[in-house]
DNA sequence: ACCTGAACACCGTTCAAGT
DNA sequence: ACCTGAACACCGTTCAAGT
């Protein structure tokens, strides 16, 4: 016997990883809002209580979770780009990992509002930075101010995409209702990354005058 | 007779300013998450339902706090600068707005989060910035990046600061520990604020360096 | 116009005890 | 090693009814 997800059943006895898994299952299907302990203890058929032998409490759950989010599939491997190439595809990639999951930006950036785990994202952007020869401080300070861009951006994305899906529910049910619905969150999907884009290029712009003034010769 | 905030006893009759003003004091005093619809009635000396007859929902309230504190002393007038030193006084003034409540950030954060309210901060940086001449949906993109970098800049520092005040509870007790922490809190605040201007002035160089780009003869 | 009382449907967390 | 049962101390919100 397997659940809907794919997850052996286990009769009640569970793992941490089990206990994350099924966390981030019910964030992407229902959001941050509905990801109560409780629930998640009746998705995994235990009690609320059981959940405190995995973790120490909620917050905890919550910055595994966006672990989990900023840590995925983000192996982009440009081997010798310039530091522009590589903070540009840092920057899309951590998008996209942030936008695989539903108000998974919320989730990264709450936990790093928190003091947890912000280490990830921001090193890799400020290892891609660094490359530009910029001296420490400036490239801590730079991809700190960027990765506080794209949370927050990213965080506004789901939260237009999200009124646009209650569109979908709340519409006059037709067909029609549907495909203006859709049509909208291609909009809004496509404004989206046209303005991350134009975030992250006047971030290293800036960065690249700020190199130029320092040094007029280079 | 009066409360210790000074503000009149009314024997419980209130104004939807009264809840506003009494949500205001609980924010500032303990925080965000200590402010429940529960604990403002207690303050106001009234059952729990009866701020439902000022405001529709506790976000409705939210949205409301944050648009007060967002407005907070936000008259510059200068008045007839370049769009280069109006841009970074109104992001200074937006900062010390944000910083001048408890969790202000995360308040005008997450209601913009929400689809409410964004106006007022959104506006007077687009305006700044548009004063450079751009057109508006640069003008519109940049200083949506802008926003995103100090509501996620600004709620990081004051989340540092809790920090360090939670380290004045927790120190050992005698004048040192308080000394040692002042201290950290000062370097926070200095560090935060060198931070801050950087981040600005990164977005101010991009944005030039764009506009530079787009017509060379300038 | 503004508030009470009572209820509904929830939360996160602790802790002794069980297997 | 992992879970149950029961409890504690809360939440936001609704709604009929009062003045």
């Amino acid at each position: 016997m397997t659940t809907v997800h794919g997850s052996p059943a286990k009769n009640g006895r569970h793992s941490r990883d089990d206990v994350a898994k099924a966390a981030l299952r019910i964030l992407d299907e229902y959001g941050l809002p509905d990801l109560t302990m409780r629930r998640l203890a009746a998705e995994l058929d235990v009690a609320p209580s059981a959940l405190y032998w995995h973790f120490p409490n909620k917050q905890t759950l919550l910055a595994e979770l966006a672990d989990r989010i900023a840590s995925r599939g983000r192996t982009l491997a440009t081997p010798s780009a310039d530091w522009m190439t590589v903070t540009t595809a840092e920057a899309a990639s951590l998008r996209d990992a942030l936008l695989a999951y539903r108000d998974g930006a919320e989730v990264v950036s709450s936990t790093l509002a928190l003091g947890l785990g912000e280490s990830v994202p921001l090193s890799r952007l400020t290892g891609a930075v660094r490359l530009g020869g910029f001296d420490d401080e400036t490239a801590l300070r730079a991809s700190t101010a960027l990765l506080h861009f794209i949370l927050g951006h990213v965080s506004h994305e789901q939260q237009r995409l999200q009124y646009d899906s209650i569109g979908v529910a709340a519409g006059n049910g037709g067909t029609a209702g549907v495909a203006v619905t859709l049509e909208a969150s291609e909009r809004t999907a496509a404004e989206g990354a046209a303005e991350f884009t134009f975030g992250v290029q006047l971030f290293i712009a800036g960065l690249r005058a700020l190199a130029v003034e320092a040094s007029p010769t280079r």
